[in-house]
DNA sequence: ACTCGATATTGCCAATGTCAATATACCTGT
DNA sequence: ACAGGTATATTGACATTGGCAATATCGAGT
């Protein structure tokens, strides 16, 4: 139903999000610019203003559409277990999974203007790291880790995942000591040490 | 001895070098130019491309520096302790608050691109990660942590406290679940649950 | 049919990174 | 002291970019 003759064509707000995702696969923040996108939609360079305010607009948007994907992705990894531990573990390899195949989104989620930090961190926490929290609050309900301060666990917890996770992003992952930590079994040895399991 | 009319003023390098790090303190790292540098240093903009080829490579200089005086700040503080615990614990406290009061040079060693997390974490290490690993192989030469991959637990280490580092510095550190967990008796907390100690 | 609001276009501007050509000062060997 | 070379700095130019303003085009409701 779009693009009846040529001027209005329709759908530039989703297709310029497209556009920059994909522009992002191969490119870094700074390299993408508002007027190739435009182009790269076929529209002219002022046509993306109508629809985002600002550069970080569109960042923002598409950042927002990142943290959707995240929690729905850890949301779906989690629920096959049912045992917290179990579930901790699922959810912290979704969040390394997502970050491997979604370097894009997680570019401009967490670009250092802006701070997707900020957001994750926020007060009534973005959804994966309420999710954390559950599990964490689980366990120490469980009585098989020390009940203090799940909180702050699940913020220790996160900042190690998000530290190996962007260090990884950058590095690219081929080589260094980061390889071996990344792999699935490491971040359940990175989670034994951080909980001190009473076992 | 430099400045001897006007036209070969002698310091334009390092008087450079000064100006972008002020600049830093005010300002994000995309919002500083070339041309504002040179301007604020009273030369014309293409002055600086005599000393730097790039705006990339005048990054570069100013994170070398940075990591030169992260080093020199993380030793003194360590050098003043001799059990390994304390010297791990300074040695940490010393990375936070050098982040914390040179946030300009953070920002400059850990911007996203040409990325300073190779760095720190590159094979044979930056003095910092090499700092932390030898305070690790000394603890478990004296049986006081499990004797398993001092390596592997100092990049650990180094990942949350990289971590919680740049989220205080992205998030200003007043507000949060990270205020509390960024005060110095925290870290040995912190370092507790990582470390898993026997005693 | 006419108007209005959303959408898209063209034109424009200042700022920026960077290249090329030119000017100026310093240094070195004679 | 002087000539010439070299390092340093300047001016000029250019393409790209983000963003504003004015204009054009279309669709929907009266």
């Amino acid at each position: 139903m779009p693009r009846k003759k040529d001027y209005h064509h329709g759908g530039v707000k989703t297709e310029l999000i497209n556009a920059a995702v994909k522009a992002l696969k191969t490119q870094s923040l700074e390299a993408v610019s508002m007027r190739k996108l435009a182009a790269a939609i076929g529209v002219s360079h002022n046509a993306p203003y109508m629809h985002f305010k600002d550069k970080e607009a569109l960042w923002l948007a598409i950042s927002d559409a990142g943290f959707e994907l995240l929690s729905k992705e850890i949301n779906r990894e989690i629920a096959v277990h049912s045992l917290w531990r179990e579930r901790l573990v699922a959810g912290c390899n979704a969040y390394v999974r997502f970050a491997e195949n979604n370097r894009e989104y997680m570019l401009v989620m967490f670009r250092p203007s802006t701070p997707g930090i900020v957001r994750a961190l926020a007060p009534k926490g973005a959804e994966a790291l309420g999710l954390l929290i559950r599990e964490l609050t689980a366990g120490a309900a469980s009585g098989e880790i020390e009940n203090t301060d799940p909180e702050k666990l699940a913020v220790l917890i996160w900042l190690m995942l998000h530290g190996l996770t962007m260090a990884k992003l950058q590095i690219g992952g081929e080589r260094g000591p980061l390889r071996q930590l990344g792999s699935e079994d490491r971040i359940g040895w990175m989670l034994d040490k951080v909980l001190a399991l009473h076992s």
